[in-house]
RNA sequence: GGGAGUUUAGCUCAGCUGGGAGAGCAUCUGCCUUACAAGCAGGAGGUCACAGGUUCGACCCCUGUAAUUCCCACCA
């Protein structure tokens, strides 16, 4: 056993988080790998973007994973949790288009392969960033299988999952309307747009009849479109409107001859009834337009600049645009009002700009017949979300899915595996360029420009990180994986695509279990963003209380699924905690003989007590195990924290105190094996949470030893229950609690020790005299009489009275007779009202018959229990009262 | 418009399949007791949002109401 001299009175993360983490790097504790004798059991990391900054969001879900994975690994399960990072095309392709403007350079100034080069430099530079700080979180990752998804294996999964889709129809080519950010200068998919309640306008316009016979009102938010509208709309059933229809209208300051149609989008009652047509620039309007064979007239270009189809507006920007426009109408008479109006605008997640629908060609993926066995898979509990009320979120949204635009006008991300033939227009979808035309044999094939939603790859995380298309024995070995922890943000973005992804390529889910988890907020409850400022670095917290606090904080009180405040009191609670352990070991080992030999241990030896921690130590075993299994950490966490703090720290070790303290007592041995034995097992199921100091505890208990992170996770032990050693240990705390609680209530001072009085039935003598130098000490007395019999019991003294015994404390000069007489009277009306509430559930012959026996059975002890608490209570009243003559 | 969550002590939150309400922080009282003042001991504080219902029994299950948060859809 190592002597203590290098524990110093407090614990200082910040002196071995890194050193251990080395050791477990350098001892290769981390690397999975195939062993058919092991069952495998995989995570992989939701890979963080090479653009980020660890944040409070990265630092809770990455604790979660590595304690699930220090759980499994340590139950034996051969664990792989598997890193990473991902390109995230649009976010660092904005962040490369941001410093080149520091250098006054845009887009446009450089060459795609120049604009290629300063992303992998990003890349190169900034990529590392993250991962360093997932180990400073003490993540357990298999460093040496880290991927990227631009790495050249995880591409050729993308180019192989792009043609085989293709191959089978659900990739197609479409010339549509899109959402497009024109800041970005992309399309986008539906779920990047970020509606946002805006404070706008309705303004409603006269568009006149071509032969004079007046005007029909529409009403729009958006007038700049106006420059495209080929047609206006009015429900067929609309009284107001059946005689105009098919008739010409004249478009305002464009002069276009427009018809009037009938179409049941548009809603009776809305507005003026007449809706305005601008199939170029309105996904609804779009449909409209196709049905009715209408022209699409784009009058924007991709950076929401007027083209020449907007005849003078050409070059202004769109909301330039509508302010001239209504000036305009304004200026001809045309402009009937103009009302506030709230509504919903679609913007980019990535930049907030209102997104502008357009028209353009585009890759999309079919989904309806790619969800329907996600659905299924899901409905199958192949997959089960975790908690399952995120099932139906994620049902709601694959029953109504659109198909999914895939494609970017971007540079940073997968090209699209399409080639074209600048001589005949053919295209070929192909894993690698052909070298000619298939159709004229033209040598110069061109590759389309346009780059993969980054969400593409990110969908084929789950296999193509384990190699795939090759099939390697690491994709036979850990896919489908087990757990995938993220949040409910990306269900859709993600979690979903996965899903359908691995149903499609792999034929079977990509994990188990979906554990969702929520945000971490602000102590106010706001989200933590840059733009309010209010985010906490967890690098931070780290630096000031250690990464197992910060860990610590995280978990505890967390439920899958809810939001959490980051509190710093919280943080401040773990970190005491980790020094109450770290002292609790102090204890122990400087109360250990030079080199204990437990061998020579008698378990006939052990006392009431050591045989009462043993079993509750054994009780949260099994119940820290269960937890964990089910994947609720935070439960597990509490009753591992409760087990070590309340009942190993304050009662054993002080119970105890007094076996240690004297040399020549003969259970010492005994009691050290027992402290030592549930130090360790305690620590290991503390391990998953707080892997460092448990870490450096373990190492200081034993010699040589191996690391904690490989050790056993402790079993339970259906044998070492004992019921017995827990009732006579509770009896004793219940003694001692009772003690301390007259003590205060007297107002005795600590330093009258008064001599104390047990006298107990005789069934619990012995184990009450084995206990009375823990009870002298932990009830402050001089002395501890025990006895069976109270005509030993002094008549000025204070009583305490407990299920199966009376304490008395003579306090002569102390005891004030009145008080005593009404505490005891509380005390009988507190076990009067005990008895009432017992004898009328008894007395309910409904519960008798209908409530199980074990409960009934229970309620019988207790009304017993109280009975002979009231009639001690009575008789020690009665012997007060004596002394008041 | 559709859906989901939340509502428990002053604050932040746990509470697993229904069987006498818990923790941390804050607060009050007393303690530097030779592991720990980042500590120890003892207290106070809750008609578990509200109203019904099911049940022998409801914080827990059902219905409704209110407040609040979020997600989806999007009406020009």
């Amino acid at each position: 056993m190592k002597a203590i001299e290098n524990m110093p009175k407090s614990y200082d993360p910040g002196s071995s988080e890194d050193r251990i983490y080395a050791d477990w790097m350098q001892k290769g504790y981390f690397h999975a790998v195939v062993d058919p004798d092991k069952k495998p059991f995989t995570i992989v990391i939701p890979p963080p973007n090479i653009t980020g900054q660890l944040h409070m969001g990265h630092a809770l879900d990455n604790t979660l994973q590595d304690s699930i994975i220090r759980f499994k690994r340590m139950q034996g399960y051969e664990t792989l949790w598997l890193p990473g990072t991902d390109h995230a095309s649009i976010a660092t392709e904005a962040k490369i288009v941001d410093k080149m403007a520091q250098e006054g350079l845009k887009k446009e100034d450089v060459t795609r392969e120049q604009f290629l080069e300063r992303a992998w430099a990003w890349r190169r530079e900034y990529g590392g960033k993250i991962v360093n700080q997932l180990k400073k979180l003490g993540s357990s990752c298999d460093w040496e299988r880290e991927r990227f998804t631009m790495d050249e294996g995880l591409s050729k999964a993308v180019v192989e999952v792009f043609v085989r889709l293709y191959e089978k129809g659900l990739i197609y080519k479409g010339e549509r309307i899109t959402n497009w950010c024109p800041r970005c200068n992309t399309s986008i998919s539906d779920i990047e747009v970020i509606y946002e309640e805006q404070d706008g306008h309705f303004w409603y316009i006269n568009y006149p009849f071509a032969d004079g016979t007046g005007s029909i009102m529409i009403a729009t938010t958006r007038p700049e479109t106006l420059l495209g509208d080929v047609a206006v709309a009015v429900n067929p059933e609309d009284e107001k409107y059946k005689d105009v229809v098919g008739k010409e209208l004249i478009l305002p300051l464009v002069g276009r001859r427009i018809p009037v149609i009938a179409d049941d989008y548009v809603e009776l009652g809305f507005g003026t009834g007449a809706v305005k047509i601008t199939p170029a620039h309105d996904p609804n309007d779009f449909n409209v337009g196709a049905r009715h064979g209408l022209e699409v007239i784009q009058v924007m270009d991709s950076k929401g600049v007027i083209n020449e189809n907007g005849g003078k507006y050409c070059g202004m920007d769109r909301f330039e645009a509508r302010k001239q426009i209504v000036k305009d109408l304004e200026a001809e008479g045309l402009l009937v009002k103009t009302e506030a109006y709230k509504h919903n605008v679609g913007t980019c997640q990535r930049c907030h700009t209102t997104i502008e629908p357009f028209v353009s060609k585009q890759w999309y993926v079919k989904m309806k017949p790619l969800a329907e066995p996600a659905i299924e898979a899901v409905k199958k509990g192949d997959t089960r979300f975790i908690p399952q009320r995120f099932e139906n979120i994620y049902f709601n949204w694959m029953e109504n899915i659109q198909d999914w635009c895939i494609s970017r006008q971007l540079w940073w991300g997968h090209r699209i595996p399409a080639y074209y033939c600048p001589d005949c227009g053919e295209m070929i979808v192909a894993r690698e360029k052909p070298e000619v035309c298939p159709k004229c044999g033209c040598k110069s094939l061109e590759q389309d420009q346009d780059t993969l939603d980054t969400w593409f790859s990110s969908a084929l995380w789950p296999f193509s990180t384990l190699g795939w298309p090759e099939q390697t024995p690491e994709l036979k070995y850990f896919y489908p994986t087990d757990v995938l922890v993220t949040g409910y943000d990306i269900i859709f973005f993600w979690v979903a695509r996965m899903i359908f992804s691995g149903i499609e390529q792999m034929g079977e889910v990509p994990f188990r279990h979906v554990m969702i988890h929520g945000l971490v907020r602000d102590e106010q409850g706001r989200k933590m963003s840059k733009s309010l400022g209010n985010g906490i670095d967890p690098l931070e917290i780290i630096k000031d209380y250690g990464t197992d606090a910060l860990r610590y904080s995280l978990i505890s009180g967390n439920s899958p699924g809810n939001d959490q405040r980051f509190l710093t009191s919280k943080v401040e609670f773990a970190r005491n905690f980790g020094n109450k352990i770290w002292n609790a070991t102090r204890f122990v080992l400087m109360n250990f003989d030079e080199d204990p030999d437990f061998s020579k241990i008698s378990k006939s030896k052990f006392t009431a007590e050591d045989r009462w921690i043993l079993s509750s130590l054994n009780k949260v075993v099994k119940e820290v195990t269960e937890n964990m299994e089910r994947y609720e950490l935070g439960v597990s966490l509490t009753k591992v924290t409760d087990f070590i703090w309340d009942l190993f720290c304050d009662w054993y070790i002080e119970i105890v105190k007094p076996r240690l303290f004297d040399a020549d007592n003969k259970t010492r041995l005994e009691c050290q094996y027992v402290l030592n034995k549930v130090l360790v097992t305690s620590m290991k199921l503390l391990h998953p949470f707080m892997p460092f100091i448990t870490e450096e505890i373990y190492q200081q208990l034993f010699k040589d030893a191996d690391s904690i992170m490989i050790s056993e996770w402790p079993a339970y032990d259906k044998d070492a229950d004992d019921p017995d050693a827990e009732k006579e240990i509770g009896l004793l705390i219940d003694a001692v609690k009772g003690i301390r609680n007259i003590r205060t209530q007297m107002k005795v001072p600590n330093s009258a020790k008064a001599t104390v009085i047990f006298v107990t039935e005789k069934a619990n003598f012995d184990l009450i005299r084995e206990s009375s130098g823990a009870l002298k000490r932990l009830g402050n007395a001089s002395d501890v009489i025990v006895t069976d019999s109270d005509k030993d019991a002094p008549p000025d003294s204070v009583s305490v009275i407990i299920p199966g015994a009376t304490i008395y404390m003579p306090l002569t000069d102390l005891i004030d007779v009145d008080k005593e007489l009404e505490r005891l009277g509380l005390e009988l009306n507190k076990i009067e009202g005990e008895i009432e509430r017992v004898s009328a559930k008894l007395a309910n012959e409904n519960f008798v018959t209908k409530a199980p026996a074990r409960l009934i059975d229970a309620e019988r002890e207790k009304a017993a229990k109280y009975a002979a608490l009231r009639d001690e209570t009575v008789s020690q009243l009665e012997r007060i009262k004596k002394l008041k003559k």
